[in-house]
Formats: C-alpha cells, sequence, structure tokens
DNA sequence: GCGTGTGAATTCATTCACAGCC
DNA sequence: GGCTGTGAATGAATTCACACGC
C-alpha cells in the first residue's frame, strides 16, 4: 500500500541493505570498544563474536560498504570505525530533541549513549508548566509553547517522542510542521506520517509480548524437562555452553569491556 | 554454526514466522482499541489500517493461527483479541523483575502498558543499599542480594535488565542461574546466555544512529527540493495523503488513531 | 458482491563455500 | 596459511492475485 509513491526506496538508495544498516551500529559499538583497548586490528571472526553476530554475515554486511580489510590479516580498526561513522553519518553533529519529560524522558535525557555518539540534546521540552525551566540532567526544561522556534533555531531534524500515547500524534505532527524528519517514538502508538519522514519506535509492552510467546513454547514442549531450569545451573553457567544471544558461542569474557556511560 | 545444539528453532516450533509473532502484539493493541469502543467485526483493510501494516501481511499473519474471519464479513473483535492473546501467552499472569533503578528502571516500573497485558511487576532491584526500601511507583526496591531468593519464590521467568552496561552479563548470569528464562535488555551490550534462554535487546543509541543514516541520506539526495518541508504543511498535516509508519523495517506498531481528537 | 484465505511469484536476508590476495 | 570478499545456494518474509464461501 503506502501512498502509490515508492513510498522511500528505503535501501536502493545506495544499496545498503536495511538489515545491514541496523547492524552497523552494533559493530561500531564493538570496534569503538577495541579502539579503546588500542587493539590495531581485528579478524571478521573475532568481530563478529564481539558484536553477536556471525562472521559470514559480517563479512557481507562490510562487503557493502566498500573494501576495507586486508586478506590474510583482518581489518584495522581505527579505520573501520571511521568509515561505518561516515557510513551511518556520525562525524556530523545530530541536534536532537526529547518531547515529554517524564521518567522516560529524563532517563533518555541522561543517557551517555547519544551523547557518546554524534547525538546532542539540544533541547528537552514538556508540556507541563510546572516543569519549565528545572533542569534534568543539566539542561532546563522548555515548555512545548516554544517547539517551533527551537526546531527552527537549532535546525533539530531528529525528534524524540516521549509522551503519553494520548497526545503522541499531535506532538509528531507539531515536530514534522515545524521540519523534523526523523522521529523516535516511544509512545505506544502508530504515528503517521507524511511521506518522506522516518518513525522509528520502541515498544517496550512488544517486546515483552515476544518473549512471552517465547516462554510459553518453552513451557509447552518439554514435557519430560520439569526440573525447573534453575537447578541446572548452580551458580554462574560458565562460558561453555554459552551462547551469545545471536549465534556462535562467544568467547569466556572475552566480550568487549562495554563500559559505556551510565 | 551455533553450539551444534539446533540453538532455538525460532519459528519452527509449531509454525508460527518470526515476524509474525512480533506483529501479533500490535494487533492486539488495535483489537483492543476497537474492542473498547464496542466494534463488532472489522476487515482485514481496517484493522491492518489500524495496526499500521497492509492487509495482505496481516491475513497471512492471521492465516497461521487459523481461519479466523467470515468471508465477505471480517473479524469477529473480541473473538481476535481471545486468540491473539491466547496465542501469546496472554491468558496467564507473568511476574517479571526489573534489575537497576535508575530513571530507566523507574520508568519502566511505572509503564502502564506491563500491567495492562498479562505482565506483572514482581519486584524491582537494585543494588545500591540506599534504594532499599524506598518505593518506586508504589513498588519498594529491593537490594540485589536477594534476587535469587526473589526469583524463586516467586517463580519469575522473565527479567529486565537496565542496569548500567558494566554490570549487565553479571546480573543476566545471575538471573539465568537462578532461573529466568527471558531476559528484555536495555543496557548497551550483548548478553551471552546458554541455549534456551532468549535475549531481546532495546537500544536506545542504536536506533537514532540508523535514523541519522536515513536523514544523511535524505540531505544528500535531493538537490532541488530544499525548500524545507516544514513549509509544506501549514499545520497538522491530516490523514490524505499521509502514511503510516508502515513499510519501515523493524517492528511495525500498532494503535488504532490514538486519541481521536476530532 | 465482498472480503477472507492461500498457493504462487517475488523480493529480501542469510549462509555456504571457495577463489583470490596478503 | 590465514582471512577477506563474493558469487551462488538456500531460506524467510512479503506481495500478488484469485478461488472460495458467506
Amino acid at each position: 500500500m503506502a501512498t502509490g509513491r515508492t513510498h522511500r526506496p528505503a535501501t536502493r538508495s545506495r544499496g545498503i541493505p536495511e538489515a545491514t544498516v541496523a547492524r552497523l551500529p552494533l559493530y561500531l559499538r564493538a570496534l569503538t570498544a577495541l579502539s579503546e583497548r588500542s587493539v590495531p586490528t581485528v579478524s571478521s571472526e573475532e568481530l563478529a563474536a564481539a558484536a553477536g553476530v556471525n562472521s559470514a554475515k559480517l563479512r557481507k554486511d562490510f562487503s557493502y560498504l566498500g573494501s576495507y580489510g586486508t586478506r590474510g590479516v583482518g581489518y584495522d580498526v581505527e579505520y573501520l570505525v571511521y568509515q561505518i561513522s561516515r557510513e551511518l553519518g556520525l562525524t556530523q553533529d545530530w541536534p536532537v530533541v526529547i518531547v515529554g519529560i517524564g521518567n522516560l524522558g529524563a532517563a533518555l535525557a541522561g543517557y551517555g549513549g547519544f551523547a557518546s555518539r554524534g547525538f546532542r540534546v539540544a533541547a528537552l521540552i514538556d508540556a507541563d508548566p510546572a516543569m519549565t525551566g528545572k533542569p534534568v540532567a543539566g539542561i532546563p526544561v522548555q515548555h512545548s509553547d516554544d517547539l517551533e522556534k527551537i526546531i527552527a533555531e537549532d535546525g533539530v531534524s531528529i525528534g524524540v517522542i516521549a509522551t503519553p500515547a494520548g497526545v503522541a500524534q499531535q506532538v509528531c505532527d507539531r515536530l514534522v510542521a515545524a521540519g523534523v524528519t526523523s522521529i523516535l517514538n516511544f509512545a505506544p502508538t502508530v504515528l503517521s506520517v507524511p511521506d518522506g519522514v522516518d518513525v522509528r519506535k520502541v515498544d517496550l509492552s512488544i517486546e515483552l509480548q515476544i518473549l512471552a510467546f517465547h516462554e510459553q513454547r518453552k513451557a509447552g514442549e518439554e514435557p519430560g524437562d520439569e526440573s525447573a531450569p534453575a537447578a541446572a545451573a548452580p551458580t554462574v553457567p560458565q562460558a561453555a555452553t554459552r551462547t551469545t544471544a545471536e549465534s556462535g558461542r562467544k568467547g569466556p569474557d572475552g566480550d568487549v569491556p562495554a563500559v559505556m556511560p551510565a
């Protein structure tokens, strides 16, 4: 369906499959950790393990970006960090506004992961006059009356919606009208937007429901294995049979330190 | 690859494709909204629009569950709500623990979307002794020393990790050892878990990076259309040419026209 | 006639396996 | 010898289009 218009070439643009784009940030994080440890090069096998994917997929993903590796050796960490950052558009600064400063909005405002990449919280916006001026995570909250002005002045093109579901569409409309073309939506609603605007959503309860589905499966499937999985592993199930959330069994603690700001 | 073991049939189990499972919660939300409005039946076309997907996909999805519709008429709302709930395992109660009660954990604790489905916050757990006993969203925080006891007593099988990345793996290990078999991870780390444990992750900064990628595309692509999309829609771009955030990649979202401001 | 349900066709993603280069 | 880069093979998800039942 969509609106007749191709809606958006999505992948076509310059050939990088959407699934690959979604994994680039993962690689980037693993690479950043390696970089901080001053590891000069890494093989597809190692990097894949750190990112929780398998190496064939990783190599295929990188092949869409170009030939940045060296056969028989691996990838230069610094160089790859740069290439992926560039591809993702993180070499430039992206001002972001967060609308709806409840618990979630406050958590987002204080989230280190934003600042650490090219994102900068340009403004926090809330409709509650009592919030106005109050600093959250060091940034004073502004009133939603000024939303349009703020977006225009700061040249914001990415907006985060952390409001209650009831007002999410209205907020979205105002953001879009003011010039925002990418939206990250935390409200449990389907947003409709004009063509050319990207929306991604994060929905907590949906994730839980998916887990519940699989959980139910497990319970019903093994009629013999009723011995409470708890008993299986005495204390901490060490490496041996562990598998990273993806596929390949990951080394013991080999994982990247993942210090990542809190 | 994988650990030799089938790792997890993912889809195979009883034939429902993973992509379909991920959309069921969307349909459910849209249906619940219809139900509250006492709408008796709905067509695939209408429901699809409300859920932000296209109708062919929706019909195919439902066909995996069985034939619950009536040709020439549509689907019975109440009946479908029940069938999907059952399929997702929401007809039973799922106690959930949230570990790490910072801003994010607090936001999760107070999130209405949990309680509204079959999920019940059984406990909030934090390592900071200063937090112990303090009520968050009406639930007293417990100390992480008691993690194993809490999980055993309440028969918790789903855990939510909202801790800093540095301790996420340790927390995960303890949860798993105590009997948790499904984990929702908000920490920006790859968790490794033994076979048979499901992990889903929600990563805020990754979502933003994906948006940045597309944003960058837009900027570079239209050398002619520099007229700021802001000007396009004077105030609120109404339905007409709007498209719901469908064709997007990952998971769409669902809910009826939000507020129906009317 | 209308709208579901579904095989068939198509598009997209992952995995295999190996040629090519260091 | 080891590891990348990639065509070819497989598998999953989406879309098409229409037969079928109400």
